[in-house]
DNA sequence: CTCCACATACCAACCGTTCTGTTTTAAACT
DNA sequence: AGTTTAAAACAGAACGGTTGGTATGTGGAG
């Protein structure tokens, strides 16, 4: 692999779990074996330009992900479950959430800088757009496939917080049994 | 108003909005008007002290507006559509999210710091506890009760991301029209 | 000989914290 | 009431460490 590539991969990470302001770029640095010379030639404006890669590179892998769940899954539901379920697993092996989610960037980043706000927006627009897609073939109308995307991504994006809070992956768990009665309710 | 209640009533507001560290000791006393000698004699621990003096006063402010909110309202719906009409009009004035949240502090700190983590657990469980023990007096049940008032803390609290990252309050607006629908898919 | 891909050394700015010194407050004693 | 005294409530300089960023040096590939 690439340095470059594996300065994103690393960085990816290291963002995820602590967000922009918790990691120093000395310390992905010194993860990935390279020196300043390195980042600051494949990223001339330093630690934004690198997280901002970072994003996009979130996006594909995030996105790629969730669309051969959706895939595999017969309905929005299914799709959904097993998603919860991967989260569930990833949380409690590694203690940590590396996956579908940025929540500390984006309370970090959102109101500090307009380019990185603008990847998570994109970022989240696409995540709704796979459900939507998914709930209007499910049989629902194209304004509530739309809503209830939006309410999934929040509620998925917050269970996330919950479970970081609570240091257990019990409210993602409810949630996932949960969500069924929120598609219920729009019929 | 003494100095260390003025302290904890700007800090708290500089930390919800640009999270832990986000902001400063420098800049909190230069909003406070005050100095190195004034912070250090009431927060022996200095930073992270702080904090936590700003997470109880957060509990007491949001618990008791809440509170306030929920015994005016009929029902839990009721309550919440006034809760997010509060948060959206709040947005929608000062560009920012003060109240009801500390999603911020949560990413970034819950990995960090066991006292920090265990303050904003207690405030969700809070929070969770008053919509619970509407839900039940709604004619929920008990297990139902708490099922539904962690996905709506989760909503809300990823609802507030969304609006964030968006830089509009639609996302709240939907997920307010949206709520009903999730008690509704619960009978 | 040149250009790319780094390494190394260095920098100013800032971080949170500690220190010592000064003022203010208020109770205690004469 | 006036003085003494001790503690509380600050002010402000100084500290070591770290931050992100830059300028220059260097080895290898073409």
């Amino acid at each position: 692999m690439d340095t470059k590539s594996q300065m994103i991969e690393i960085a990816t990470n290291l963002f995820q779990q602590k967000g922009y302001k918790g990691v120093g770029v000395n310390e992905i640095l010194k993860v990935c074996n390279i020196t300043k010379g390195a980042l600051y030639h494949h990223f001339p404006n330093g630690k934004e330009e690198l997280l901002i890669a970072c994003l996009k590179n979130m996006d594909e892998a995030i996105t790629t992900d969730i669309e051969v769940i959706f895939e595999r899954c017969q309905t929005t539901m299914e799709a959904l479950h097993a998603m919860i379920e991967k989260l569930v697993a990833n949380l409690d092996r590694e203690g940590t959430i590396t996956g579908y989610t940025f929540s500390s960037i984006v309370s970090e980043m959102a109101s500090l800088s307009e380019p990185v706000r603008n990847a998570c927006s994109d970022l989240y627009t696409k995540m709704q757009g796979i459900y939507s897609k998914k709930l209007v073939a499910d049989g629902f109308s194209k304004e509530t496939a739309h809503s209830i995307a939006l309410m999934m991504t929040a509620t998925i994006e917050g269970g996330i917080m919950l479970c970081l809070t609570r240091k257990t992956s019990e409210p993602l768990k409810i949630i996932s049994q949960g969500l069924p009665n929120l598609l219920k309710g729009f019929i």
